[in-house]
DNA sequence: CATGGTCAAGTGGCA
DNA sequence: TGCCACTTGACCATG
């Protein structure tokens, strides 16, 4: 079992240096600037990784969620007409070697606008974009061709009738490209109205595409399934060999006894673990405070 | 240099 | 209708 957390480390974010992956620009920015600024900030970015990525291994963490940030509007351009690009490539080969030699789990969640169920064909070319270039990275980093390396995703959309909208899902599914559908993975939701485990099953078994078990999403999302239900139906998605993910976090509005928070946001750290019925996974942790939330657990 | 308004993208729930 | 929340606040104009 390892923990992980995601995208940004607090102890470095603090240095001096400003450790950070995800330096991006506003659109006037972007506008004025172009490409050769989207340059700069991305080799910063993957620079930094580097950083983070040494200091889990001195702090015995080994598991970590890549920003989705890491190029800035990099819908706008193909990452080798970067003018460094063939500096940032070297490394991401470098970094992805580290990653090797130290048995580091990386992997990413792509950000709501992504929507494989969309009737929209421009959210959906749009999503295949976001997709293609989260599978890019990973194939610079060299990391594998399977959901030990996942890009996970939520369906983010409803429109009234679900089956229909999985049914775009696996359409959508099949014009994915291979670096892509080999890592893909989908996640229970935290509104009754959208996807619990149950749900997802559907995809499972059309497509085969592994389920990530959030604990927090299925307190809100249970498909009348009991937490270690959802758990064991989740993981049993998970090809052999590869150790399955879940993600965990805890109600900041819990822990701030504040009823104007939305309960499925996230809280700064966490008060204890989730069980795991015994089952080997590895667990991401989603809280605020990143690194700092699971350092008492590790 | 500190700070507050503002910021690409999609969706659903809620006040 | 507009804001919040979602995997992560950061950028930048202004004082």
């Amino acid at each position: 079992m390892n923990l992980g957390y995601a995208c940004a480390n607090l102890t470095l974010a603090k240095n001096k240096t400003k450790v950070c992956c995800n330096r991006s620009m506003v659109k006037k920015t972007f506008l004025r600037k172009g490409i050769d600024y989207a340059s700069e900030l991305a080799l910063l970015n993957v620079k930094d990784l580097s950083e983070i990525l040494k200091w889990n291994v001195a702090n015995n963490i080994n598991f970590f969620r890549v920003s989705s940030d890491m190029f800035p509007w990099a819908s706008h351009y193909k990452l080798s007409q970067l003018p460094q690009y063939n500096l940032i490539k070297s490394e991401l080969l470098s970094i992805g070697d580290y990653a090797k030699e130290n048995k580091l789990r990386l992997t990413s969640h792509p950000g709501p606008f992504n929507v494989l169920v969309s009737p929209s064909a421009s959210v959906v070319e749009n999503t295949i974009s976001d997709l293609n270039i989260h599978a890019e990275l990973f194939d610079l980093l060299s990391l594998s061709n399977s959901t030990y390396n996942k890009i996970n995703i939520h369906c983010n959309g409803v429109y009234g009738d679900k089956k229909a909208a999985m049914d775009r899902f696996c359409t959508n599914f099949k014009k994915l490209p291979e670096n892509v559908r080999t890592r893909l993975t989908v996640e229970n939701d935290d509104k009754a109205s959208m996807y619990s485990v149950l749900d997802l099953m559907y995809l499972y078994e059309k497509i085969g595409i592994p389920i990530v078990f959030d604990y927090h999403h299925h307190k809100f999302c249970s498909g009348d399934l009991s937490e270690k239900e959802a758990l064991k139906l989740a993981v049993s998605t998970w090809p052999k060999g590869v150790i399955p993910v879940v993600h965990y976090s805890e109600s900041k509005s819990v822990h701030e006894n504040n009823s104007e928070i939305k309960l499925q946001a996230h809280s700064d750290y966490i008060n204890n673990l989730p069980d795991t019925y015994g089952l080997d996974v590895d667990i991401m942790v989603e809280a605020k405070a990143k690194e700092l939330s699971i350092i008492p657990f590790l």
